[in-house]
DNA sequence: CTCTATACTGAACGGTGTTCAACATACTAA
DNA sequence: TTAGTATGTTGAACACCGTTCAGTATAGAG
């Protein structure tokens, strides 16, 4: 009978997603660098060891959380793309949106501790490691882009080159949009809308 | 007399800039998650309070350390620029530097420690910090379109953004061609000069 | 020769991630 | 049913960390 391993098996996943819960709630709460083992293991009324039971240590932990916020919004990213069909406006809304969720999660992970720098360095972290895990979002760029009518045609590793160069781009504009955290809405909405532009009449040029 | 009050105030100096070398010294040794307040006192043989009475706190030592190599970078980047005149020669040759030295900065923060991720996070903060100080990158930027035929009387608020975007680019490319660093050298070349190709075709058409 | 400002120490506070011997409990095999 | 093993769990300990601060030494001013 193997019903035991199973629910053996359930409960650690159980444990383990209890963990990774209290880890997301107190990141959200406190950012990411107000993260410790011990708080996680407070917040599920354990000792601090159990913890290194179900993760190999606080690293593996933050991977887990961040992997799965980002693959969340890639996700959201696609159910966008589905409404529209004109290449431009479904490049230009997917972009804003992957722009918009970024800078939204930004605030919440920075706003919230009045700690400065620190803070800023734990959401560059989420961009980054979330970009480790960015072969599924650029894979929709390269759909995207695909779907252009002169692109129909182009050569694979040109094309998906492109479509890195066009990630990295928002990515960097995420960035920079971050730290200059201080600027007025109205001008970040500029620089975005002149991100997408010209970045359209790059594409339309290729 | 303030001859005195002179020779404090450099003995100050020079008690900073120490505390700064051992910083940059461990830095570059051990990457900036490395670096703590003690291994500096025990690098300059003082008590580990000491470091107080001269600066705030981590905080500043590191962001004096990050501003400093970064502004080099940056004047390096002017020198170059100096010596082509055709724009597109200096426009690709300078963001090309600049991308090299990025990455090569990456490796010496990064494999120099077998530790993997939290390194990762601390050249993102190099490079992210930098960019605080990095209005006078962005003037060589602008200055480096103007110098393009077809840009010379255009709205400089646009010409601004422009640049923003672009160097957004190079900023994100870094950041991808890090995370990715097992990424043979040829085919991180070929999306360098994949990057620099789109945006000079980008800027060709506005 | 005091006095005061500055430099400096070293202990302490309250954290951190991680390890590990020991114990408890649940399940299997005899 | 019982002995034995695998798993879950604890709590103390280790070796760090940044930061503060009472107290001491030292050097220059009056």
């Amino acid at each position: 009978m193997k019903k035991r391993q199973e629910r053996q098996e359930r409960e650690r996943d159980e444990m383990r997603q209890a963990i990774l819960d209290a880890a997301g709630r107190i990141a959200a709460e406190e950012g990411l660098e107000g993260l410790s083992i011990r708080k996680i293991a407070k917040h599920i009324e354990y000792s601090p060891g159990i913890i290194y039971h179900y993760f190999a240590g606080k690293e593996a932990i933050i991977e887990q959380l961040l992997e799965h916020g980002y693959l969340e919004m890639v996700s959201d990213l696609n159910a966008v793309s589905a409404k529209e069909t004109r290449p431009e406006l479904v490049f230009a809304q997917t972009m804003r949106r992957y722009i918009e969720t970024s800078l939204a999660d930004g605030v919440r992970y920075r706003d919230i501790m009045l700690n400065e720098s620190p803070s800023v360095l734990s959401h560059t972290a989420v961009l980054f490691r979330g970009a480790a895990s960015q072969r599924e979002a650029l894979n929709l760029l390269f759909r995207l882009l695909r779907s252009f009518e002169h692109l129909k045609e182009k050569d694979e590793d040109d094309l998906e080159r492109t479509a890195q160069v066009i990630w990295s781009g928002a990515f960097g504009l995420i960035l920079r949009l971050t730290m200059e955290k201080d600027l007025p809405v109205e001008q970040k909405e500029r620089l975005i809308h002149h991100y997408l532009e010209t970045t359209l009449i790059m594409i339309g040029h290729l």
